[in-house]
DNA sequence: TTGCCTACCTAACGACCGTTAGGTACATTG
DNA sequence: CAATGTACCTAACGGTCGTTAGGTAGGCAA
């Protein structure tokens, strides 16, 4: 059943596949291993323990968020605050659906995963979300965002619309800058018919 | 260990919690059984198999949702769009941390579930996406939501808001109606300083 | 050729899993 | 007082889990 070059980096692709489809404890060493052509003990020789393996999918996944927002960044530091955003939407978008499935196991698998290996992840998830506190905390001092807004809480809301997303949004089938401009102009204009008193 | 009467509804109790904690497969019967105060296999007597279980927590936390919607709807049907969406965001709230742990269990732990007990809790969950969709469509009609907005993305991504708080929110430090409340501003309004062209 | 390194494999360990068969104590009913 | 039903318990079943010890085939270096 062999059928790519294998290595640490398939095992994590085909790892993290699973971790999404069946949870932490639903994707068992030996269905990972199966999967990348292999025998359960010989994961071993890669990671040293299931939870290794956990922390290292969960650390590049981030890594992945951290680097579409940088590129974002450095992309739109000239424009608007809604074209900066919107570019950072897309980008935590991109890091979900097109750099390989890291973020989303983060997101979807993080949650059940043994404190010991949370605990280990949570200070680089920090990092991440800090990114967005600063860039909302600018459009704010620009004047770009209303003021009255309890910043943080508005972020937890957009990241939860932004990551519920893998839960039902098809890459195949839908457009992702499509995505991208609706949660834009929901974080930003609101459904309302005309800005109401 | 017993501490409470026990019974099929403490069953329930315990195990949703535990679903919610660590997962459908990282919860066992075990340790459901051991928290009521019972053996695992005694917990047969009240349900036919763990699938069963499972399929009465998110069933009755589909029931939870729905009751709470339908006591939104008769309490504000006549008031303003704004008002009525705030009502209804509240009482999905209040069925995610007010009314037992059932909702949040079917919220966090329904992904990785076995596709035998997902198919059968799809068709209930979908009466519930209807009735979201129903309002949405009134408030378009009506004239208090914007009419171009794809209306089932915009309400995937409110359920994603919402529902991502069950990982972040403590009800009890924490106050449910500021949050409804933010959550409505940000559907309603968007963050945006004033309406920009 | 010999020896080391890499990347696996085989085989097994104890622990835990969901599940079942067959008991038992107690309350209710006749 | 006997019979029945309820709500559990004990003990075990086969299976799967993460993990480990020890082996091995092939490539590269000396």
């Amino acid at each position: 059943m062999t059928q790519a070059p294998a290595g640490k980096q398939r095992i994590m692709d085909v790892a993290a596949g699973l971790f999404i489809e069946r949870g932490v404890n639903g994707a068992s060493l030996r269905q990972i291993a199966d999967l990348v052509g292999m025998k359960a003990g010989s994961l071993y020789y890669h990671f040293g323990s299931k939870n290794e393996l956990l922390s290292a999918i969960f650390k590049r996944g981030i890594e992945v968020m951290v680097t579409a927002f940088d590129e974002a960044d450095t992309a739109t530091s000239h424009l608007s605050g809604r074209e900066r955003v919107g570019a950072h939407v897309r980008a935590h978008l991109a890091a979900l659906f097109e750099n390989g499935p890291y973020t989303a196991a983060h997101v979807t698998a993080f949650r059940t995963a043994p404190a010991e290996v949370r605990d280990a992840i949570v200070p680089v998830r920090d990092g991440y979300e800090a990114m967005w506190t600063n860039l909302l905390r600018e459009l704010v001092s620009s004047g770009a965002l209303v003021s009255s807004a309890p910043l943080g809480l508005h972020r937890l809301l957009l990241f939860g619309a932004m990551n519920a997303s893998v839960e039902w949004f098809d890459p195949s089938r839908g457009n992702l800058d499509d995505l991208a401009d609706a949660i834009t102009n929901q974080f930003w204009d609101g459904l309302a018919q005309e800005a109401s008193a």
